[in-house]
DNA sequence: GTAGAAACTAGAGTGCGCTCTAGATCAAGC
DNA sequence: GCTTGATCTAGAGCGCACTCTAGTTTCTAC
């Protein structure tokens, strides 16, 4: 069997990238990698660096929230090659928005969470009970 | 049927709190409430404010990644009472640890796409093509 | 050559958090 | 009384993103 400078088997590209095996495999029929991965003569597949550079974009673009439905369709506008890059700039600034307001809705839920661990320290502090749940409301 | 004073039915909750009067019905029977909510003479049940409220801090904590298996424990600690304010405490502060992690973690990737972005608006604006992913990766 | 690890396929199963269905009952306005 | 809309129960179904299974084949080391 040749095998190719920089050829990666499918575990170590688990290692690299934190993905399952399970994981790549199923990426792959989802049609999420920027090409057909080759198969070496036994028909195991053989990744290259790009394709784990390419996964690790993807693990930030999922960690982010990305939906696999639109992480495949930023897979297929790469794939189609040059020419439709303000389609992609446009799914990334949409992606980029998301991201934002994700992160601007968890600090207005920390910022009531921090109130609530707050009070409860207050609360063991000095026994008041201010503020605090009773077990049955008012 | 005596509709006491701040009676509220579970469309007038749902409206309130954003949650489907499916979801009420499910948070019910998953013991996520602080009480058994009553029921009028017809069987329909009766919320009160304080149920609002509770709801609101609930959508706060699941917003922010909480479980329902966790928020379930939470519950259970708030109905028994007082006197294991220190394991309601531990639990929110562990939610806390767990918010801003994630933050931490959205900002990282934010920084990744935002990097894409401005890659592809340099790209489309003097016509570049340094940093994208070409169609087939060498 | 052989043992054991790693990889292959197709497809079933899982966990979470709702969401919806069906068929019945209840409530409010005319 | 009647219609219309809200609510009831128990339980099935769904969407997402994997994850695992089973049975087979390939690779690596000795």
């Amino acid at each position: 069997m040749i095998r190719h400078a920089d050829g990666l088997s499918i575990g170590q590209v688990s290692e690299a990238t934190g993905l399952s095996v399970h994981a790549l495999r199923f990426f792959e029929r989802e049609g999420l990698f920027l090409r057909p991965i080759p198969r070496s003569a036994g028909g195991q597949r053989v990744y290259d660096p790009a394709d784990v550079e390419w996964l690790l974009l993807c693990n930030r673009l999922r960690d982010s929230g990305m939906s696999i439905a639109t992480l495949r369709r930023f897979a297929e506008l790469v794939r189609s090659g040059p020419g439709n890059e303000h389609e992609r700039l446009a799914l990334l600034e949409e992606h980029e928005r998301m991201v934002r307001a994700r992160i601007a809705e968890l600090e207005a839920s920390l910022a009531v969470i921090h109130g609530k661990v707050v009070t409860y320290r207050r609360h063991l502090h000095d026994g008041t009970a201010a503020g605090l749940w009773a077990p049955a409301p008012s």
